[in-house]
DNA sequence: ACAGCCATGTAACTCGTTACATGATTAC
DNA sequence: GTAATCATGTAACGAGTTACATGGCTGT
């Protein structure tokens, strides 16, 4: 039985689709780009498009229809297969593409003020994503408790407040540093003045 | 001048090459795995060997010796390339591949005891990441302050710190929200029953 | 001198992206 | 009826991986 070996992207997408009725690859991105997209990456249109067509091929969905307003269905064999996944597969450790922390471990190379600068950013824009994502999570209330079929999405919701959080405050607690240490260099520039 | 249009990967191995230096690819490697890990990925053994060759034809590095022990050391252009890249090259959103949450989301297809076996494991695995960033943290005492070559992978090494800490804390809450549910999920059977 | 690891690569392949092509609806 | 947008794809490409090939060094 199974033991289907698709990347984890496949497995997702059709996890996405477990939830309420069949989708077309249009409705799929939008779902995509209000859930997955926090905790694993937004797919592009054209990927959602393949993958459904290989799901489909793998009879792990069905397509009703043809051109606009195709609508593909899980099939049985399908979820099936995303619940083998989630019981047998090894989970696998996130994976952090972090550009503002790999900068700052090379930030010997830019002023403490272009990194002060950078991480301003990064602030904002971690403030953006916290907004965005509080947003999906207001939308759950009410179909959020404990049989409901957004409880786990509202779970994984918080989850992603947390850690949104605590972003900003390790940002804002660098930029003290970055700023601090600013200080230590003119502190030393004048002792070596004066001396 | 410049505007070479290198990917993220490149720029930040030859970040590395700023520190101290030159390497044979075998240190990169390591010093990759001790470093940017955890901030961006582990490049494959091969794929650093692939980056230095292309990073050498474009003159942003100069090779020495050849066959084992060929050793890799940054040009001024090289240097002047990763300066620019950090000055002006917008610095873009972190992507977090998060196995454990994407699971989390599609929750509904698994047990709760599944799910918080797997936040369990995950648990485990912070806690050995932690670890090991903290013998890397360490390992940094003393070449650290603020003029010093290592000050600013001790800053970011402090950032990865935090962030684990709060995965650990971000986790911990999920599980207890887990069992609460399963203590919710019973008294409804019950309720049930009764009713 | 032989086994096993260290070190440097090359080749084939997959995921995922951007760019491109095209038809169907909607707005005006 | 024509422009803009929605929707569904295909094609070409690039980053990064695993698997494979090979040669030197090291311990016994």
């Amino acid at each position: 039985m199974g033991a289907q070996d698709l990347p984890v992207t496949s497995y997702a997408l059709l996890g996405l689709l477990t939830i309420g009725d069949g989708l077309t690859g249009y409705e799929l991105k939008q779902r995509a780009d209000r859930t997955m997209r926090f905790y694993w990456t937004a797919p592009a249109m054209s990927q959602v498009y393949t993958e459904l067509a290989r799901l489909t091929r793998a009879d792990l969905l069905r397509r009703e229809g043809r051109g606009r307003g195709t609508t593909y269905f899980l099939t049985t064999t399908g979820r099936a297969a995303v619940e083998e996944w989630m019981r047998e597969t090894p989970c696998g450790f996130p994976v952090f593409k972090h550009p503002p922390a790999l900068r700052l471990m090379i930030g010997h190379l830019a002023t403490p003020e272009t990194l002060a600068t950078m991480l301003e950013e990064y602030l904002e824009q971690v403030a953006d994503a916290h907004a965005d994502l509080t947003e999906v999570r207001r939308g759950l209330v009410g179909v959020d408790a404990v049989g409901q079929p957004f409880h786990y999405p509202a779970l994984v919701a918080e989850w992603g407040l947390a850690h949104f959080e605590s972003e900003l405050e390790i940002a804002r607690r660098t930029i003290a540093k970055l700023r601090a240490d600013l200080g230590a260099d003119l502190g030393a520039d004048l002792e070596a003045d004066a001396g």
